[in-house]
DNA sequence: CGTCCAGGTCTAC
DNA sequence: GGTAGACCTGGACGC
């Protein structure tokens, strides 16, 4: 199934394909790829009913997407349970012309507006937990590791395309065991923590798509981040990280890799991060978008200040 | 071969 | 509420 999806923001901005899906490293992690020498994005998704496809999401007319389905798809029900898929995942329903106001005055990040910065979702929120926790106090090497070896290992296989997985489900991701965290996907004492989130899931003792769903006037970024907070492996870097991956930008990701970024993009001395805070105020809640645009400026060659 | 540390977090003061 | 130390792993270094 082939189908064309218009890449326009809820306020009516734009959206530019290639920086949306190289708004960050993660949506590269397995099981979903950026082929094409990063022009498309695949991304296996567990369907209604049983089903599973892998889809392949690329430019398509201008201002559009091109979306395609893998496998026997047919019918107005799947096209519109995949175009809602395709949505959440680009962030469609999410509206930047506030942050793109914003950005329209400060030189160094007037680039944005041509329709960067929206985050790319993974198929689920628990993956993007998942993933968040094994880029924490590692490599990104381990972090590929780590995240092959939990897709290769217990992620289900997608029919009917060749190699490909689904990422495990939380209840999948709880029976493999301490052992095989261990031993096999070697984890470390991360293990602990992804058994026991994926145990809360499991169990809905937390409930992961309700807390993306909740709009921020029934659950502040405050409340949310707090939620976040509660999972065990998940601190600052994770909530804000796990934040941005849902839409929520108010909070900046400082780590060992966007501190030093900042500091040399700046061209500045190391900033203390409430320098950082202050810096991007302006942009309100989306104030950790406009930092972490500004910290990865240099990943695309062509973000001249125009 | 030993030490350090990377897209941090937790626990114990 | 703020801050050392420990923590799995494996790649990058210095010796």
């Amino acid at each position: 199934m082939t189908f064309d999806l218009p890449l326009r923001g809820a306020g009516g901005e734009p959206v530019d394909f290639h920086r949306t899906i190289h708004s960050h490293g993660l949506i590269a992690l397995s099981p979903n790829d950026v082929p094409d020498e990063g022009d498309s994005l695949r991304m296996p998704l567990r369907l209604s009913g049983g089903r599973s496809t892998v889809i392949e999401i690329r430019p398509g007319a201008p201002g559009f997407a091109r979306v395609t389905a893998s496998g026997a798809l047919r019918g107005a029900a799947v096209q519109a349970e995949l175009t809602a898929r395709v949505r959440r995942i680009m962030h469609l329903d999410g509206d930047y012309s506030e942050f793109y106001r914003v950005a329209a005055g400060d030189p160094e990040l007037r680039w944005v507006t041509r329709g960067a910065g929206r985050f790319v979702h993974s198929a689920t929120l628990f993956e993007d937990v998942v993933k968040t926790i094994c880029t924490t106090n590692c490599t990104w090497s381990a972090t590929i590791r780590m995240t092959d070896a939990l897709v290769a290992g217990l992620g289900e296989p997608v029919r009917g395309v060749r190699g490909a997985r689904l990422f495990p489900t939380p209840q999948a991701m709880v029976k493999a065991g301490e052992a095989w965290y261990r031993d096999v996907a070697r984890t470390g004492y991360r293990g602990a923590y992804l058994r026991a989130i994926a145990t809360s899931v499991a169990r809905g003792e937390i409930d992961l798509d309700a807390l993306e769903d909740t709009p921020p006037e029934q659950l502040p970024d405050e409340a949310l981040e707090k939620r976040l907070l509660e999972l065990p492996g998940v601190g600052p870097y994770a909530a804000a990280h796990i934040m941005m991956l849902m839409g929520r930008y108010s909070r900046p990701v400082l780590d060992s890799s966007t501190r030093p970024r900042y500091a040399r993009l700046s061209g500045r001395k190391p900033r203390s991060d409430a320098a950082i805070v202050r810096r991007f105020k302006p942009y309100g809640r989306f104030a950790g978008l406009a930092f972490w645009c500004y910290v990865t400026s240099d990943w695309l060659d062509d973000n001249g200040l125009s």
